[in-house]
DNA sequence: TAGATTGTTAATCGATTAACAATC
DNA sequence: TAGATTGTTAATCGATTAACAATC
């Protein structure tokens, strides 16, 4: 139940996913570790913490595996998401084919600026006046943070004041959560930073050797 | 020198920044800590893994702390990056303001598709014929990949071939690296997954509670 | 000097992995 | 049955934290 397992869970059903259209039936711990770069081990521990059980000799059903999994992370119905902050990434995000895939459906964005609805196709884009009442009448229990900084904080304390239960946050700072809410920051200067390091890193080593 | 703590780093780097435009000259580990969250012990243990060292009563010097830092992971200089794959997520990333106060330049994008070109300010879009040219005479180092899942892999199979030592990579598949080259992959789908599930987890403990 | 903070060592904690009995 | 795979326990590994001597 730790943060690790529940990334993998995510990576395990997507492997079943293309196991599924594939034709197979059944799938050994085994393969799901080679699937993953890890340790059959590692999967059976993980499995057994979410209480999904197989066959001995015999593996786990695919269809099965992916129906417990999918109820696991909630993905047995569509989940409605919001999003804070219609600007480049906003709308990259709103025109997303992934999300649909995985029934995650952007019912609606927010911005201080509503000229920009012409981008985005069949999602309406509201005023930030608006957000109250929808998240309300909608029952929205997840919105995406896509705000400029300096906004960030200030939106996620609305947000979380109007009910919101789990934020995805790219605006490039650290989200304080006071209370019973979800943060989850994704910072890609963060990320390219790491990329960054790691490719010099690896060229001072080769420095070294020749 | 693990993956957290060059995570830890670039947020030190992120509170440092503000210290200094706050006109702070010194900081102590326990103020860090405090910034992110975790214990002053971790702060040093990590300075002291990088060599980084501070004064004994006195702390460390906010400027020289920032530049060892900067230093260590690589932000000394203007990092050239390309983006290959033009749609929603590569055009956003281009406009993304915050790379450039990081001094990371996005010097091209390059799509299957040039009619895109029209979106982007002043960053030129090509053909991916001209992908290989351009590594070569620009002595590209790092390169962050926009394209759909089904063509991911061969594009980083193409980029790796032409030199390319780091990759971010957006496309929703774990993306298999051989040779010396390090590939970050962002999972957007496994992002809100995570919220999802933790938004879920801590209704189903509410339930309970009352 | 007395007090505060670093740098490091040792202890703790938690996650991964190895190993193997159970069993299909 | 013999062989293969699960589920779980115990061992290992690595990262975080506590503690404290050194010292400014």
């Amino acid at each position: 139940m730790n943060e690790n397992s529940i990334e993998r869970l995510s990576k395990y059903k997507s492997s079943l996913q293309k196991l599924k259209t594939l034709g197979f039936l059944k799938v050994f711990s085994d393969n799901l570790a080679d699937a993953l770069g890890i340790q059959s081990a590692q999967v059976r521990k993980d499995f057994s913490l979410f209480g999904i059980s197989g066959k001995k000799r015999g593996g786990y059903n695919v269809e099965d595996l992916l129906t417990s999994i999918n109820t696991i992370l909630g993905k047995d119905r569509i989940e409605n998401v919001i999003i804070v902050g219609c600007g480049n990434i906003g709308i990259a995000l709103m025109n997303y084919r992934g999300f649909v895939r995985e029934k995650i459906k952007i019912i609606a964005g927010f911005d201080i600026d509503p000229s920009r609805m012409a981008k985005v196709e069949k999602i309406p884009i509201y005023t930030m006046e608006k957000l109250k009442d929808f998240i309300h009448a909608e029952s929205v229990k997840i919105a995406i943070i896509a705000v400029p900084d300096i906004a960030a904080q200030r939106v996620a304390d609305l947000l979380i004041s109007y009910g919101i239960k789990g934020i995805l946050n790219f605006a490039p700072i650290k989200l304080k959560s006071q209370g019973e809410v979800v943060i989850n920051n994704v910072d890609l200067i963060q990320e390219i930073e790491k990329v960054i390091y790691y490719a010099n890193a690896m060229d001072d080593d080769n420095g070294k050797e020749s």
